[in-house]
DNA sequence: ACATTCTAGGGGTCATTTTG
DNA sequence: CAAAATGACCCCTAGAATGT
């Protein structure tokens, strides 16, 4: 059904496709009519033949850079290209479709696109206005869906520019994200067109060959993507840009990638942690010589300034002693002399006895002068054997805080390797939750534990809506780095079916369990669009304990009519109530009763089988 | 009064990969 | 190369509950 958005279409929204030119890488930007402003209104008889041509120019010359480059991949691509352009008669998938929307916007943004928009959304407005009956599609199918020129673009970016192609995928992508766009991009289709044609055998889109008439689906997406180019053609075309001159590179890293970070980390770690040993080596070995050295020189430096000392004070000793001696044999001569001779004499001898007093006083103060020295020199000489420890222990320490260093950052690497490896752990403790196609002829399987889990908060009557959601935060909370594929509604709807027989199946069993059975109770029921007869069984277990179970009695009883008579119905469940139990009834009673089911899943093969024989097909 | 959401299904198309 | 397996996604019916 047409949106509101279509009705509400205003100019301020729906006429900027074209005005807003992104910067073209320098590579394609002449060859596109991108550049410039694009007129939507005018000129549009003169674009498309210049726009073809230029077209086939660029094509041209990236076949050449092709061929330049690698032959054989070039080949491939041509190849790709002859190939889908021999299929373009039949319609188009809606991978095709998607990647339109985009590579119109990013491409043609002038007054085709326009038209194109134009024509789709007129269309719509008529099916919906004449009914699916009356509306034809229209006669010049070029305007609905524009094969021509459009499809030779898109084959032309799917073989040929692989960059345009992935930027395109970004862009519905991110459009997909924003809720811009109303259905889930097949990326994983992209994607796999991307592999095949970096692999060089790509085949191109499936097609819907054996379809004579367009499936609604399509002409359903066709609008959304007309619609689309008509809200947000512009920011389509902005995010095209910026991510076609990124490349295409934002993407989330993945674990194989998260796994190569970590051990270029550890490699890193542990070449610093090498070169931090030699250091310290060399380190060490130089403390050691400086040691040794210092410890030599201070000791020869230290012995040598006190032998001096000794010395030194040996000799100042000896000369005081001597001086003394002197001056005391000195004044005993002068004091003999002074009884016998006259004042004048002995005051002469006095004078010259003083002066003698005061030459021996300044020899003593001149040898203590030159001990004072000598000590000076010997402390000099201490002051550098202190300076020379001084300088050990700075090595000594410049020595610690290298292996402290060092001890850090082996722990650190170890630490590393530690948490790697638990996460490692981790990861392998959890159960697969995500679907994968390894199994069952490649069809996607939904893991085992993730069954487990929907059955289980079925079980406990969480609203199949929200059980898929549940468990995705769960995980999301409690293991992030878990990968883990929401389950849709749609498979929690299915997987109810599922575990309702699975419940009627562990109900059998139980019952088979029973030592005993004390009574059958029936209830009529609806089941698969069949009536039949619920059983309610009570018994005795094994263990002797009373057990009452339900059983839908789906495989073991038929259709009750209305018109079954109350004798018949009484015979029926009597017989049901002996096939369950095993006994009393004959091989060929038991093999009259057709299971509805089966009835039921034949009437649907006859049903189908006369339509295909409608159909005219085997 | 009307719109939306949920339940309980039936039924179909499509993409993808393995198998016969 | 066709068949098979399988979930994703889609449409449809019909009634009940809930919200605006």
């Amino acid at each position: 059904a047409m949106s509101p958005a279509v009705g509400g279409y205003t100019a301020e929204h729906g006429d900027g496709v074209g005005d807003h030119a992104p910067q073209r890488p320098a590579t394609r930007g002449s060859s596109t009519p991108m550049s410039g402003e694009a007129d939507l209104h005018g000129h549009s008889s003169s674009v498309p033949a210049k726009r073809a041509s230029e077209a086939e120019a660029a094509s041209k010359r990236s076949k050449a850079k092709c061929s330049s480059a690698s032959g054989t991949q070039a080949d491939a691509y041509a190849q790709c290209g002859a190939e889908w352009r021999a299929a373009s008669g039949s319609m188009a998938t809606d991978t095709e479709v998607l990647m339109l929307g985009v590579l119109l916007v990013a491409r043609a943004p002038g007054p085709e696109l326009q038209e194109w928009i134009d024509t789709v959304l007129r269309e719509e407005q008529e099916y919906l206005r004449l009914g699916a009956e009356a509306w034809v599609m229209p006669a010049k199918q070029a305007a609905w869906r524009p094969k021509g020129l459009v499809h030779m673009l898109v084959a032309r970016c799917l073989t040929q520019e692989l960059d345009v192609l992935e930027a395109a995928a970004c862009v519905m992508h991110a459009g997909v994200r924003q809720g811009q766009v109303a259905w889930q991009l097949p990326a994983s289709v992209l994607s796999a067109h991307i592999a095949q044609l970096k692999a060089g055998r790509f085949t191109g889109p499936k097609r819907l060959g054996s379809k004579r008439e367009g499936s609604p689906r399509l002409a359903c997406e066709l609008v959304r993507v007309a619609q689309l180019l008509r809200r947000s053609g512009k920011e389509l075309l902005r995010e095209f840009a910026s991510i076609y001159e990124a490349r295409g590179q934002a993407q989330a890293l993945t674990m194989a990638e998260v796994a190569s970070a970590h051990a270029a980390e550890k490699l890193k770690l542990e070449a610093e942690v090498a070169t931090l040993t030699v250091k310290e080596k060399r380190a060490a070995g130089f403390a050691r010589i400086c040691k040794a050295r210092s410890k030599s020189r201070v000791k020869r430096l230290s012995a040598k300034a006190k032998q001096k000392l000794k010395e030194n004070r040996q000799k100042g000793k000896a000369m005081l002693k001597a001086m003394r001696k002197e001056a005391k044999a000195k004044a005993a001569s002068s004091r003999s002399e002074l009884g016998g001779q006259s004042v004048s004499k002995s005051d002469s001898k006095l004078v010259k006895m003083r002066k003698q007093r005061d030459l021996a006083r300044a020899r003593a103060r001149g040898a203590s002068k030159r001990l004072a020295k000598a000590d000076a020199c010997s402390m000099k000489r201490l002051e550098r054997a202190r300076k020379a420890e001084a300088e050990l222990k700075e090595v000594r320490a410049e020595l610690d805080d290298l292996q402290a260093k060092c001890r850090r950052e082996q722990q650190k690497a170890a630490g590393e390797q530690q948490r790697a490896a638990e996460a490692l752990s981790r990861q392998d403790a959890m159960p697969a939750l995500h679907s994968s196609r390894t199994q069952s002829r490649g069809g996607l399987e939904l893991p085992f534990a993730l069954r487990v889990l929907v059955f289980g908060q079925l079980a406990r009557l969480t609203p199949p809506r929200a059980i898929g959601p549940n468990i995705a935060a769960v995980v999301r909370c409690i293991a992030p780095w878990h990968r883990c594929s929401e389950p849709t509604y749609d498979i929690t709807l299915k997987l109810r079916s599922e575990m309702s027989i699975v419940g009627e199946m562990l109900a059998a069993r139980r019952v088979a369990e029973l030592k005993r059975i004390i009574s059958f109770g029936f209830d009529e029921t609806t089941k698969y669009q069949v009536g039949s007869l619920s059983t309610n069984v009570q018994g005795e277990t094994v263990e002797g304990k009373p057990s009452t179970l339900c059983c839908a009695a789906r495989s073991s009883l038929p259709v009750a009519p209305p018109s079954m008579s109350l004798r018949r119905l009484k015979q029926s469940c009597s017989r049901a109530a002996a096939s369950i139990c095993g006994a009393g009834s004959t091989p060929s009673t038991r093999c009259k009763l057709a299971p509805p089911r089966l009835q039921y899943e034949q009437a649907r093969v006859r049903a189908r089988s006369r339509s295909r024989g409608l159909l005219g097909r085997s």
